[in-house]
DNA sequence: GCCGGGTATTGAAACGCATCAAACGCGTCC
DNA sequence: GGACGCGTTTGATGCGTTTCAATACCCGGC
């Protein structure tokens, strides 16, 4: 009730109840220990004062949390808001809260972040960087919090990972467009210091060469990774598309593919007729286009609930803990700018 | 370091250190008022054993907390997106922390997630929700924490609130139509009961009226606010503008929005050559699509910002505060689905 | 009527920190 | 040389919980 002061304590819960305030306790965490009388004399005082614990007092006592928290580099690319939506729905079911911060694209608040969370202490922190974070993930980590890495593989082998086969996502990509007649392929990616895209055009080139020359590949590179660069290989695409010299695209990335296909629209070049498109990361933000376009899913989902079981597991396991790496199998997305909408919409059934 | 068991608290580093426990206090939270030869030996201890302050502990003995909680219904909406990043930036400049929780759509998860931030005793929550969440509101609030409710209007005025001007939103749209010489328009939505359609539904409405019947308006229901919900209005509305009926659409979603182009793209029906489209959300889900959407910016950003700014104020009124409603003017986003390509690209200059 | 065994309840001791009045050290001034 | 003042450091107290050993209570068996 606000007409009083203080927020109300477990202590004025018991003396409103006239018990000890170990009962309070006992009602809030074990009522199986506790008469029904009681319980309901105690339930009737928190209603009455309308007494909410203080999670504070709560951790500081019994020294452990039941949350954990996600720290996200961006909260507005759709992959991390699927994985913190499996992190939370999976989490729910083992009764814990996920908190998510967002930092924002900046390192140094990605490093407020996790310190924030350590300082909290929380059970477990799973992280989805951009760059590699070791430092700080062996911070954290030396102060005896566990803590999984999502959808970044550092190379070295000093936590729990998950990750998504991006040389598959490459390779399902190239599959695809072969599987369906396509020829002459192109990969457009930014360049191959960017993990992703070397993994994905590694894969797309095994499966070109598993076609013994029946399937030839160009490679595109692009100064970035947004619609910007997308448009000016667009163009240069499109002269190869006219010149007969292409028939498939696999753009690294969705966005990418969406703003090709807005070139090749300009040009009056058809997509799927005149030449396939596909992207590469399913990203929500290239939903929506005229085009609907094919994609690889990467299984943000999965990535957020399999973080959420390896940091348990961590917990768990205390010190006898080995590190593991979940490699999880992307998905193929099949849509109207590989197949056309009739195969499109047949698919969907 | 994790050679040692426990995790140090502030009576090992004094210890370490060789002072008392309140100079170590004093070195966390008031520097200045330490000398610099302790204030070296007491950091040199902390760094020595790695110790990380327990924020538990602090607000329990503090009784204040530098967090605010946020509560938003759906993160895959990029307009809660940019709701949780003003919040976040403001927040900073007063060094104050930003939680999210993301409710997921569940009604039942969001108000786990304000009991929690009440639990966690944050010192005020922002709510962004879908439906009238005035009964979780008004519980929060008795228990004395400050809640700020942003882009939803209950009707009541039973805390702050942060809204966009809806009916704006929809006069702005029209209005934009009408400067570009389009005479003949649609305003395609769901329902009315749906707070913002209605108020956008009248703002359009209200342009119209003020040209006197040079401009004419058909207001076309459709059943949900997705794609297959566009679909077919777009069907309904293709007919139309092959009659002569039709030369400016208002989705009142640019998801909505998008739809319908692309029904028009398969009737061969140029946009905006033939009629105009624009949405009124400026939902980045709707990005990248080949003809980019003009549309009606909510201010997310500004949202968050205002949110916190509210908040903050109510915090420092204390009891002699009252409710205020801030009233965000929407901003017209112009873009290729209703000027054509080249006055786009000048308009971006 | 007394005792054993189980169940309910009690109350005090942590948990790790902020706070603040009091004590301290040291240089100044008279 | 003593009183004073100022900046620094101290250490006891309390924040709201959980935990657990100790106690109180109850019931049935003898």
């Amino acid at each position: 009730m606000s007409n009083g002061q203080r927020t109300p304590s477990m202590a004025d819960v018991a003396r409103v109840a006239g018990v000890a305030l170990g009962t309070v306790s006992n009602v809030l965490n074990h009522p199986d220990k506790v008469s029904p009388a009681t319980l309901a004399k105690v339930q009737g005082a928190i209603a009455e004062l309308g007494f909410v614990r203080n999670s504070n007092a709560q951790q500081l006592a019994a020294g452990r949390s039941r949350s954990i928290g996600l720290v996200v580099i961006d909260i507005s690319n759709s992959l991390f808001v699927d994985i913190a939506r499996g992190a939370q729905r999976f989490a729910a079911e083992l009764a814990m809260n996920v908190l998510v911060a967002n930092s924002d694209n900046r390192v140094d608040q990605q490093r407020a972040d996790l310190d924030f969370f350590d300082e909290a202490r929380v059970s477990g922190i799973l992280l989805a960087p951009m760059q590699d974070a070791s430092d700080d993930v062996a911070r954290i980590r030396s102060h005896g919090r566990p803590t999984v890495v999502l959808n970044y593989d550092s190379g070295k082998n000093d936590c729990c990972q998950v990750l998504v086969d991006n040389e598959e996502v490459g390779y399902l990509a190239a599959r695809h467009l072969i599987d369906l007649g396509r020829t002459r392929l192109a990969f457009v990616g930014g360049r191959d210091y960017l993990q992703p895209v070397a993994l994905r055009r590694r894969g797309v080139r095994r499966a070109v060469d598993e076609e013994g020359g029946r399937v030839s590949l160009q490679e595109v590179p692009t100064e970035n990774l947004d619609p910007p660069g997308g448009l000016r290989a667009g163009e240069e695409l499109a002269g190869e598309v006219r010149a007969g010299r292409l028939d498939g695209v696999i753009a690294v990335t969705d966005l990418l593919g969406m703003a090709i296909i807005q070139v090749f629209n300009a040009h009056s070049i058809e997509v799927p007729g005149d030449v396939a498109v596909m992207g590469c990361d399913h990203n929500s933000a290239a939903w929506g286009g005229m085009i609907p376009l094919t994609s690889v899913q990467m299984q943000g989902l999965d990535m957020g609930r399999e973080g959420v079981r390896l940091l348990m597991a961590e917990i768990e396991d205390g010190a006898e803990h080995t590190h593991v790496t979940t490699l999880l199998k992307p998905e193929l997305v099949v849509r109207e700018s590989t197949v056309g909408r009739e195969r499109a919409i047949s698919a969907e059934v």
